[in-house]
Parts: C-alpha cells; sequence; structure tokens
DNA sequence: ATCTGTGTTATTGTATACAATTATACAAGT
DNA sequence: ACTTGTATAATTGTATACAATAACACAGAT
C-alpha cells in the first residue's frame, strides 16, 4: 500500500529475502507474467533476481504450497491459475463469502466499520478517476478487510487465498467502468447492511456481489 | 497407506528429507503432538529430526504456508487446529463438498468407482475390526478419492486442505463405533449414488453425512 | 527504584561448497 | 532400426560456515 495508508506504527519491518522473493514471484505469476508451462531452473531465478539459492528455494517450497508451481527433475514448472479455475472459485467464494459478511455483522466495532468506509471513499474516488491498478487495490482491501473482521482464521485464510488467485481476472473485470462504479454502489451497500448489523442482509449482498463480479468476467471470457 | 494398497506402479520414488520432515511435523501438529504456544528453534528440530537446518527451514516454509506454525524471532511457534476452528471447518464442508461430489456424478469412470468401493469394503472390514487408525485412513481415503474425482484442483486443494487439518478430531469422532458404523453406511450410499450417475443425490447425500459428522464431533467437545 | 545504554548471546537469514539424483547423448550390441 | 548400457552434464538436495538481527542481562546514571 502508499504511505499513508498501511502506517498504523512507526516500525520498521525486516523482510527477508526469500519472503520478497515469494511475494515477486507470487506476483508475476498471478498477474500472467510468466506463462503456464514455462519452467526454470533454481539458477536462472537466483541470478534473476540477484540472490542466492536458499532464499529461493525457500520462496519455491510456499509458492509449492499454494500450487501456483509444480517442481521436476528439470525445474520449477509455472501452473498458475486456468480460467478454468475461475469458475470455480467464484463458485466456492458465493457459497461462504456471504456466511463471512454475516459473522461480520455480529462483531464489527465502529472502528472496523469506520476503516471499511473509507475504503470504500477511496474506491470510489479512483473510480471517478479510472486508475485501475487503484481500483483493483482498494477493492482487495475492502474484502481483506471483510475476510479479517469476520473473526476466524478458517475463513480467512480460505476466503483470501482464493481472492488473492484471480488477481489478474479482476483486473480486466475492473476496467469496465459500467461494472466498476456498480462494486463500489455494491460495497456500500454491503456497509450499509453491517452498519445496521443486519447480517441476513450482508449475505445477501455479499452473495449478489460476488455472483455479479462473476457473471462480468465471464462475459470479458466470452468476447 | 500400507504395502498392498499404495502400490500402482513399482517406482520407488525418492522422498527429500525436506518433504519428510515436513510431512512428520504436520502430522505431529495435527495429531495433538505439540501443543498450542509451544515452540522450537531450528538448531532444535534439525538435532530432533537429524538433518540439517536447510531442510528443516525448507518444511518450516511449508508449514507457515498452511497457517500450522507462526514463526517468530525466537524460533518457530505451533499454531494448531483449535476446537474453535472445527466448527468453521464444517461449515464450509458443508457448503461445498456436496458440489463436489455432484461434480463427481457426470465424470466418474468405472475403475474410479470401483476403487472407491474398494476403500468403502476396507473400511467396513476395519469398523468391524475396530482399528481406529484404520478406519480415519481409509475414511480420509475416500473423502480425497472424492476431491480428485471431481476434476477441479481448486475444489480438490480447498476441500482437502480442510478435511487434513480436523485429523484428530475425526481419529476421536470415530472411536464412536455407532458412528463409525454409520459412516460406512454413509459412504456406500454415496457410492450408489455416483454409480447411478445420479448428481443431485450424491450432493444431498453427502451434505448430510458432513452434518453428521460435525454433529457427532460436536457432542465429543460438549461431553 | 527505575530507566537507559551497552556488550553478550541466541536465533534466524544467506551464501557457498559439495553430494545425490536424474536427464541426455552417444556408442555398442542385437 | 531399435534397444541397452555407460559416461557426461545438468539439476536438485543437503550440510556447513558466516552474516545480520533481535533478545537478554547487567551495569551505571538519574
Amino acid at each position: 500500500m502508499s504511505i499513508e495508508s498501511g502506517v498504523n506504527s512507526g516500525d520498521i519491518k525486516f523482510v527477508s529475502l526469500a519472503e520478497s522473493v515469494f511475494e515477486r514471484i507470487e506476483n508475476d505469476i498471478l498477474s500472467g507474467k510468466y506463462k503456464k508451462g514455462e519452467t526454470f531452473t533454481e539458477s536462472r531465478l537466483s541470478e534473476l533476481f540477484g540472490v542466492s539459492r536458499t532464499p529461493i528455494r525457500e520462496a519455491i517450497r510456499k509458492l509449492e504450497q499454494e500450487n501456483l508451481i509444480k517442481v521436476t527433475t528439470k525445474g520449477v514448472e509455472i501452473l498458475g491459475v486456468s480460467p478454468g479455475d475461475i469458475e470455480d472459485i467464484y463458485e466456492i467464494r458465493g457459497r461462504i463469502e456471504g456466511l463471512a459478511a454475516k459473522k461480520c455483522a455480529g462483531i464489527i466495532t465502529s472502528e472496523d466499520l469506520k476503516k471499511l468506509e473509507e475504503i470504500v471513499d477511496l474506491q470510489d474516488f479512483y473510480t471517478q478517476k479510472g486508475l485501475h491498478e487503484k481500483i483493483r487495490d482498494t477493492d482487495s482491501a475492502f474484502h481483506e478487510m471483510i475476510y479479517s473482521i469476520c473473526g476466524s482464521n478458517v475463513y480467512s485464510s480460505v476466503l483470501s487465498n482464493l481472492h488473492h488467485r484471480i488477481l489478474k481476472y479482476r483486473k480486466m473485470s475492473i476496467q469496465n467502468p459500467e461494472r466498476a462504479r456498480r462494486a463500489v454502489i455494491e460495497h456500500r451497500e454491503i456497509c450499509e447492511a453491517l452498519a445496521a448489523r443486519d447480517g441476513e442482509l450482508a449475505d445477501k449482498l455479499t452473495v449478489q456481489h460476488i455472483c455479479n463480479a462473476r457473471d462480468n468476467i465471464m462475459r470479458n471470457f466470452s468476447e
């Protein structure tokens, strides 16, 4: 995130090379930079990122665990996320993200609510400006915040992982200005339901929101 | 698995130390051997498993990715799976495992079906003998097979991960002989629905099966 | 007594050397 | 032509040495 948004304390956190390499490779895969089937040797990645094989290997283990790569005797093979996976991801999110929203309604604090509304305001602002990357980042922030608030590590990790995996496609989706505007409105409605502590409504609105997002993405594929 | 069950080819697969250490630690955590909050230094794990820190660290990265441990500056802290997580896991499985079964009905082959029935036969056998570990292993095998057959990496990885995490509690559950017998019957019914290619029925039976398993486990907690 | 600074120790993070494994090319035999 | 064996090279797997970082204990000042 940017300077003003992510700073809660002035702490300077040490980030290992292994961790940053992991994040860079993950992002490259999820944003479609590497093609499915492409292979890299550890040495190649090592010189590509300018670090030794040790942190590369640690990053590889994490990517392996996320099913984004496959380790073979010839190197690391990119698996990535196929268009076919997208439908499954939306199917699952459609069934459980509403529940997460319902959980939120019962326990959300006024500070959480304020933060959530600020995120939507920002998303609104970026949508009017047409800044796609920023729109997607605030969109991510909204959903991640819901996952975080809902108070369940299980829901949070499952949903976060699924939402994360469709990075590339969400960016495509949001380039449709009509859909981008609609998404802001839907996020606002979810906020209002949470503010009213109406779990059933938050559930219903979230399910509908995900269904709409799914339809929009699938339209992109058929065009 | 045992010698006779897992052998499809005579291949002797090389398994790295990192991989086997990962599996051993994961199993130790999931079976409740290590308590939540317990910490280990890498050196301690290193001498515990008789290997250098390198494979230990690679195993740690994978466990970290599974949210089973947390790496701190003082060592590796065990997070494990809390009883509170169990309800969430069943809630999610209850919503999506039925869908996976439905997918299976459309594409299952007769070989798959035969294997699945063999698993249930074995589970039946072990249930009559009262061999808890074996019962749980065949129970795992049944569900993992469904995940594998359904033809979706997304469903498979999400469900497999969730199912895997409740290892300890499933063992407890199955020690109730009445529940163990019931589980065999329910598995058979799911098999029959799949054999008849009845997706709706397979869905409904699977959802009910998970609901029953959940109720049984929750009973264990309240007693 | 409490806070603060500093040296020490313990621990994780990284690089590198070496071992083990697997793939590949090529030759020889059938 | 095709298989089979073998040497070679490429790659992953592991151990170890060292660097960076963070925790800790303790002395000294206020």
